[in-house]
DNA sequence: TCTGGGGTCCTAGGACCC
DNA sequence: TCTGGGGTCCTAGGACCC
């Protein structure tokens, strides 16, 4: 039998906040940016959400609800701080520690009673550190899975504790909106009350093979879940195993939509460098590159290609982005321009940085090979190939084992 | 209600290979 | 050439989460 907590900060974002501007606590304030602005509420405090505002609501209709809220930037320099230290924490206090997002992490304590006590004993004693190294509310679910901790710190908040005993589950489970249940969200709610569901009771009674026959793959998944099990999804894998992102990406919404190809190519070419450095910072590597396109309307468009190698050079990723942009743009105004890197491989594998400037050094090479065929045209070249074979081969094969490569037309003098 | 930005996982079809 | 089936890779889109 294993245990493990659900640690969730409690409206993380606006509670930092607070720690530098003690005279927000207790108002209704609203993180995100101002209320003119095109954007979401990321998180809203405990007054502003009596108002009905709540995270993902566009600011103009938070504003709305509640027009004297406190409408501030987020700092994600701050939460990054705070969620160090949070991360720290859980570090002393079990080598198992998963982050699920910057202010959720999941832990698995199974086996440290000698050290910890039983599991609510333990949780108030991680609740209890959390507090007190942050400053900061925290709500701590606890059961047998992955799954049950989740619903149960929620149940918990705010600043609670919430253990469910081995043998508990159903019951506790039972009387809970289906929504309650992670992954559940519009769409799987709506078809699921079409079907007469809406406790999380009524999908445990349901025949599995229903439920299968109706959802596939996700169905079975669900018939695991209304029983409180880690069935399929997120929860495959040890707490704490392989933490490597799958993709990096960086996205931007214009205040106001454009079709300035200026602007538009410039913009993707920053995105892309974002990009690349993230790359580097993570020493990964990366072949597949994704626009993504999002007109006045709404209507988004993404587009991939994948390169024949692996890459976290900016260069390689603006001209990869670039293309894809022109060849998909239909010339109407922008509202949002993306670029996504994926396929991600580490170092290993990687050609050498010495093999990576001679590629540098015949692409050169090639490109020398393209400005004397703009000046002179295309026979210059192809009767040097019929003379001596192609240029580009011997290009190819002799310039990089030039030291130096001091007959590189571009280094030449 | 005029809808951010950063992610994960899943599905489904087509290409290609054996 | 009347044609099977499985595996893998790639692409696009969608649901969902914080």
């Amino acid at each position: 039998m294993k245990t493990f907590f659900h640690v969730d900060m409690d409206a993380f974002f606006v509670s930092v906040e607070e720690l530098y501007d003690p005279s927000l606590k207790g108002k209704p304030v609203v993180v995100g940016g101002r209320p003119d602005q095109r954007g979401v509420v990321s998180a809203a405090s405990y007054a502003a959400r009596r108002y009905g505002v709540h995270s993902a609501m566009p600011l103009r209709t938070a504003y709305k609800l509640c027009p004297h809220a406190i409408f501030v930037d987020g700092h994600s320099d701050r939460y990054r701080q705070s969620s160090a230290k949070v991360v720290e924490v859980l570090r002393a206090f079990s080598p198992q520690v998963s982050m699920a997002s910057i202010d959720e992490a999941y832990i698995d304590i199974t086996g440290s009673e000698r050290l910890h006590g039983p599991p609510l004993e333990a949780a108030h004693k991680l609740h209890e550190r959390i507090r007190a190294a942050t400053g900061l509310n925290n709500s701590i679910g606890a059961g047998t899975s992955r799954l049950l901790a989740k619903i149960c710190s929620d149940q918990a908040k705010p600043n609670g504790v919430l253990w469910i005993a081995p043998g508990m589950e159903a019951r506790f489970l039972a009387p809970l909106d289906v929504r309650k249940i992670p992954g559940v969200g519009k769409v799987t709610e709506k078809s699921l009350h079409a079907l007469g569901i809406r406790k999380i009771g009524d999908l445990a009674s349901l025949d599995t093979a229903l439920l299968e026959q109706r959802f596939g793959k996700w169905g079975l998944a669900l018939a695991g879940k209304a029983q409180g099990l880690d069935a399929g999804g997120w929860f495959d894998g040890e707490v704490g195993g392989d933490e490597e992102p799958k993709s990096v990406s960086h996205e931007t919404t214009f205040d106001k939509d454009t079709a300035d190809v200026v602007v538009l190519e410039a913009t993707l070419a920053k995105l892309s460098e974002m990009v690349a450095t993230r790359l580097r910072d993570y020493r990964l590597w990366s072949r597949t590159v994704q626009l993504k396109l999002r007109y006045s309307d709404f209507s988004t468009y993404t587009r991939a290609r994948t390169l024949d190698h692996a890459t976290q050079i900016d260069i390689d990723l603006i001209e990869c982005s670039r293309r894809l942009f022109q060849e998909n743009w239909n010339g109407r105004p922008v509202r949002l321009l993306g670029v996504q890197a994926s396929g991600l491989q580490g170092d290993e594998g990687q050609v050498s940085l010495l093999e990576e400037e001679k590629n540098q050094r015949w692409k050169s090479a090639l490109s020398a090979v393209d400005r004397i065929r703009d000046r002179f045209g295309a026979s210059s070249v192809s009767l040097a190939s019929s003379m001596k074979g192609s240029f580009r081969e011997r290009a190819h094969d002799a310039l990089p084992d030039i030291p130096g490569a001091k007959d590189h037309p571009k280094r030449r003098k």
